[in-house]
DNA sequence: GCCGGGTTTTTTGTATCCATTGTCCGGCGC
DNA sequence: GCGCCGGACAATGGATACAAAAAACCCGGC
């Protein structure tokens, strides 16, 4: 007998909102793309409402803009807003992270390390859609057992935003072997407990990848 | 002759947002109050439409709460769900403040100094609505030098969600007169550029004000 | 008192129509 | 040849009417 869970009944609006963010944050519509209102009802096979609507939540979540009797287009962040949020990132989840140490239990070890497992195993295989929702969901696990439930939800909303140029840099430098080293140090450290030295490590971790960004960017740039 | 303005070309769902967000924020509209499709569209004159696209974006800045099939209503939080808000808070704000101190010229401070003049005011007369407003307005203007959009808007979204708590706690506690000399003291060590006594006062600033509203809620709770 | 079923209200979603605005392109004048 | 002007066309913004589904409410019966 399994354990029933609650029946998902969602409206088709936030149905569309969900499949959209999926969409954006897995790479498929690229920076910049254009989101057509009757394209997108005609793929989901519904009105232009519900489209219209998760349109304007997405925009309120930072993901697109609406420019107005323009339509909407996927949000695209300079090298300057991207080093802005990971400074936020860095500030937030460093904190969170040093009062979610004491608080977490076995259970919430062995459910970083199995998020840890299948980022590895997407980084493995090359499966660059998901890096980002992996890593989001890796650290977040790392999170939960603080209990602060808009910190989380914040720092999600976060990731969101920042994923996608995390992952552009890991796949274009080439870091893979280094994100994999850098979670397993995290995780180590949250294992044994060293709030203060995590905290700080998750800082670092988090800057240092948009400096590699920083770094790729201006040597494309010089060419 | 004026300097001529952008002319303002709003659609009438940003309109409606702007609208029905200061509703929210003036306390118009209490804490868990229903807000229907219908009243709101027929009271502004305008089809569900954009009312619809308005509380989708509302709900996304969390002010408000849609639940299926069942309507919006106006977020209603928790004391802890304002602590925390309040902790993120004084962490942004701290460390921005710091790092604007420095760049703030002259007019900067003469803004800032204004509309600390409008909320005190505002304070004096007892025009208890526009209290967030202007306390916002007023912590926003320190940080305007640092030239950082994105954690602005992300103070910014923070102040929405929490100001109708702390003007309840001003309100309440009637410490109308702490207010003015927090800020007043706040603008001074600006002037000073003492950027690591005003981050560590803001802080001090922020925080106390959850405080406050904690014992007042114990206290009412014991009655 | 409360249980069950039907009615009503409200939200959700569709279809269709119109107005407004942005874009694009071709022609006209210089 | 080049720029710019104007109209055709496309997309968004918005209104209206209507249908479906879910929640809330009411009310009689036990």
């Amino acid at each position: 007998m399994t354990i029933l869970q609650p029946i998902k009944r969602q409206t088709l609006t936030s149905a569309v909102t969900e499949s959209l963010r999926q969409r954006i944050l897995s790479g498929e519509f690229a920076d910049g793309q254009q989101l057509r209102q009757e394209a997108l009802s005609n793929e989901y096979g519904v009105s232009r409402v519900p489209v219209r609507e998760a349109l304007r939540q997405l925009e309120a979540e930072g993901l697109i803009q609406i420019i107005d009797h323009k339509g909407a287009v996927v949000s695209k962040l300079s090298l300057e807003d991207v080093l802005e949020l990971l400074e936020i990132r860095a500030m937030l989840e460093s904190e969170l992270l040093r009062a979610s140490i004491p608080c977490q239990t076995d259970a919430d070890l062995q459910l970083a390390a199995d998020t840890l497992q299948e980022f590895d195993q997407a980084l493995k295989s090359n499966d660059v859609r998901h890096w980002g929702e992996l890593n989001s969901r890796f650290h977040l696990a790392l999170y939960r057992s603080a209990r602060r439930p808009n910190t989380l939800a914040l720092i999600e909303q976060l990731h969101n935003k920042t994923d996608r140029y995390t992952r552009m840099q890991i796949l274009f430098t080439r870091t893979m072997e280094r994100a994999h080293e850098e979670h397993t140090k995290l995780l180590e450290l949250c294992r044994s407990g060293a709030k203060d030295e995590a905290a700080e490590f998750i800082r670092f971790h988090i800057l240092s990848a948009g400096h590699a960004l920083e770094s790729y960017l201006k040597e494309q740039a010089a060419h």
